[in-house]
DNA sequence: TCAAATTACTTGTCTAAACAAGTAAATAGG
DNA sequence: CCTATTTACTTGTTTAGACAAGTAATTTGA
């Protein structure tokens, strides 16, 4: 059966190749995260909280460009999952702070490790000068749609 | 409050610029398509409609690489908002054809203009070159990945 | 030919995400 | 100071998607 046209347009689309390459990696990291019992999503949140300590939902929700129910919910489950504890803000009764919990704290060496051997071996076909060349453009691509970049 | 070291961290992780570009563009999708009661993901089963006149689920599933429960279940929603018709198969009591309604057929033309002056007025910071050489440097990834491409 | 394996699709369950709407606390303005 | 607005978060509903498990039809092979 060919799908050799219909492919053709799409093939040709920015969009439709972004989705695609999002899709490769984001199976990827479900199944190098699946062990830990953690989410893609998930992760970039154990990350800010790994180089922060201490973070609001709503902060949360500006850097990883999430809506506050998703990361309302999502905060839930990484609570319940015990990755995580809210405190009380004592500033602001509305609000609370997001901490990692000792199991967090604990879990980022050998998830780094583990997470770095796993996609260095997934991209093990992708020369790095191909590598660091998408990711320049994909960077150049966000900064021209107006994305937000640290400083 | 400063967020640049954890941003620092996942800013130059190419999983992330791709999930980040991938969510820039698939917003602006779902906005683009909203007047139509169609997602991102029924577009793309549109797309594959109008070329092909007439596939299976399991064929839609190869195509967008997405797995038969992802499309099983968007082809009910689209038979139910009178995109398209299941057809029985006769060779095959196991499957059926996925055809496209009256209104499918019709939509097409006008689908396709407006989307693409949606995108064409989104993407009006992104000059030709940069657009082109990101589509193409996504191509060669996918392409290193494995990722189906068609003659 | 007929039991075993495979294929095509469906159903169930969970998470992420978009978006609308709601609650409660904090802040601003008159 | 006190009402109106804004901010921070939650809840509800819908779709996409991953993955496990199930059903029914077809194909394989002994």
């Amino acid at each position: 059966m060919d799908f050799g046209k219909a492919l053709f347009h799409l093939n040709n689309n920015l969009g439709y190749n972004l989705y695609r390459a999002y899709l490769l990696f984001h199976r990827e990291l479900i199944r190098a995260l699946k062990g830990y019992g953690v989410t893609p999503e998930q992760w970039q949140v154990l990350i800010i909280l790994w180089n922060h300590g201490s973070v609001t939902p709503t902060q949360i929700s500006r850097v990883t460009l999430q809506d506050l129910p998703t990361i309302s919910r999502m905060l839930v489950r990484m609570e319940r999952n015990g990755w995580i504890n809210r405190l009380q803000n004592e500033e602001d009764g509305r609000s609370f702070h997001v901490v990692l919990t000792e199991k967090g704290r604990k879990s980022k060496n050998e998830m780094i490790i583990q997470l770095d051997n796993h996609f260095a071996n997934f991209l093990k076909t992708v020369p790095k000068a191909v590598h660091d060349e998408i990711r320049n453009e994909l960077q150049k691509l966000r900064s021209l749609l107006g994305d937000y970049t640290p400083k």
